[in-house]
DNA sequence: TGCCAGGCCGGGT
DNA sequence: ACCCGGCATGGC
């Protein structure tokens, strides 16, 4: 089976059993672009707390949070964990915003995203899922996100080896399937999906998996 | 209790 | 080019 078939088999498979997504929880491009760095290894549950904090203090937009002391960015992002390393994150990624768009984050939309991922990619602290996080579910880019969920899934179903990295696995599906934003969105939305309710244990096979039903 | 969470960095081989 | 410890809170 060509690889677009089977990629679009898997996303029917799970659109057919979770229904759609709509992600990314966040209701502004900087709200989401916050969540993409807070949410770096860490459970969505603490991140919410840490935005809640930001949203009741009226900082969930770039230049008042610019102009936030680093020490009161920890306190208030505390629940999200790693919250002296992410605190610092978020600086250099508000240095990039500041430098790059002047905080018109509008205007990010219209680069080219080849090239803006390569200028994420540079930031401390921003690596490859969490640009791609960025592209995608804030600006609407169709740059492909890939996660843990997504190589333990495909390994399980032998679709790629164990050891593959984070490019190779986005271009596994970047080489296969158009390059449509909503796509991405939906995909990765439902992988993650399948992943915590069917896949969540890392070691071990998952054989209640829905994606084996549909598949055979 | 231990394991896990929508990673990334820096230092050591 | 890999491998690994560190980073920290909270839920089950």
């Amino acid at each position: 089976m060509k690889r677009q078939d089977l990629l679009m088999r898997y996303h029917a498979a799970m659109l057919e059993e979770l229904g759609p997504s709509q992600w990314w929880p966040g209701q502004t491009t900087f709200e989401i672009m916050l969540g993409a760095i807070l949410t770096q290894n860490t459970a969505w549950a603490n991140v919410e707390k840490a935005i809640a904090n930001l949203r009741q203090a009226d900082l969930l937009e770039a230049e008042a949070l610019y102009a936030l002391p680093l020490d009161r960015l920890e306190e208030l992002i505390r629940p999200s964990g790693f919250f002296r390393l992410k605190a610092q994150r978020i600086r250099h990624f508000l240095d990039f915003l500041s430098v790059s768009c002047a905080m018109d984050l509008d205007r990010l939309r219209h680069e080219d995203m080849a090239s803006l991922r390569d200028r994420l990619l540079q930031v401390q602290g921003i690596g490859p899922e969490t640009a791609d996080s960025i592209l995608l579910y804030a600006l609407g880019l169709p740059s492909f996100v890939v996660d843990a969920y997504t190589k333990r899934i495909l390994n399980r179903h032998s679709l790629v080896p164990e050891d593959i990295g984070y490019d190779e696995l986005r271009d596994f599906f970047m080489d296969a399937l158009p390059a449509d934003a909503a796509l991405f969105n939906e995909f990765h939305a439902l992988i993650v999906r399948v992943g915590k309710a069917w896949c969540a244990r890392k070691e071990g096979k998952c054989p209640s998996c829905p994606l084996s039903r549909f598949l055979g």
